[in-house]
DNA sequence: ATTGAAATTGATAAGCTATCTCAAAAAAGA
DNA sequence: TCTTTTTTGAGATAGCTTATCAATTTCAAT
């Protein structure tokens, strides 16, 4: 039925290991999140009202936060809301945004990626996410 | 009386452009927002209690916010709050989050911003500012 | 210095996001 | 099935930030 065997069974892991009880509403808010990059407890709540109109959104704050416990989500705050971003999710990009016409262009650069793993590891970090976003005027705006 | 002249004629230019006022609390907030790396609206309602009992907490938010448009500070969210850094005064730097126990630690890449700037300028971009935060576990928290 | 239009302030209400409460329902082991 | 423990859903509550608005202040033009 589920796409998502392997985090299934972290979930499930670390569900026995505190005692905690395997649930229907875990498994549809688990399914839902992997699929999506990132994504809020808000728009979570009005994506799954179509399969189950009764899901509460406290019990998916309480499962986005229960996830980040068994280490399948971190949360990240943006704006005034918390966004949760899915770790087993790779093709992470940063972003350049222009302030004067709202342009966002995506990138990746390994050498900057690999310049933040020594900076993390010299203040005896261990990187789990990060964000990186660059402000300032595309080509048309600078003029 | 205020040690911040540079800082000030910035908020004077942006004030004069967009036709706002100069007063007296934005004086004084801009004068104990400078001292600061860092700062919460909250942190500098109390702060400031003593030198203006009536200094209100909205007009802490305005002027913070207004710093943001003016480009002296940078709004950045962490766990519920709004932290206003302090971008004119030190220098920009970035920071290393724990995801544990909170602790940040700011630091400095001449090598990171340079390839910031390598992107950019491959995207056409002129970089005004930028915001880099590392998320992970300190030393203490991996175990 | 005075005036008057426009912006700002302070106090508080309102808005939003996230968490807490608790009775009813569901899960898991015997 | 029975029993114990955990979870859920709905609404209440908490914490941070913004909106409202009458009174005050700024500032350019008298």
């Amino acid at each position: 039925m589920s796409k998502h065997v392997k985090e299934m069974e972290v979930l499930k892991e670390h569900l026995g290991k505190h005692q905690l009880k395997f649930t229907r509403q875990r498994e549809l808010i688990l399914d839902a999140f992997l699929k999506q990059e990132h994504i809020t407890a808000e728009e979570m709540y009005h994506q799954l009202a179509r399969k189950d109109p009764h899901l509460g959104l406290a019990t998916i704050y309480r499962t986005l936060n229960l996830f980040c416990e068994a280490g399948l989500a971190q949360a990240r705050h943006f704006g005034t809301q918390t966004q949760y971003d899915n770790i087993s999710h790779k093709g992470h990009h940063d972003h350049l945004i222009c302030t004067g016409c709202g342009k966002i262009v995506e990138f990746e650069n390994c050498d900057i990626e690999r310049l933040q793993e020594e900076v993390a590891s010299r203040n005896g970090f261990t990187i789990q996410t990060h964000r990186l976003e660059l402000y300032g005027l595309c080509s048309r705006c600078r003029h």
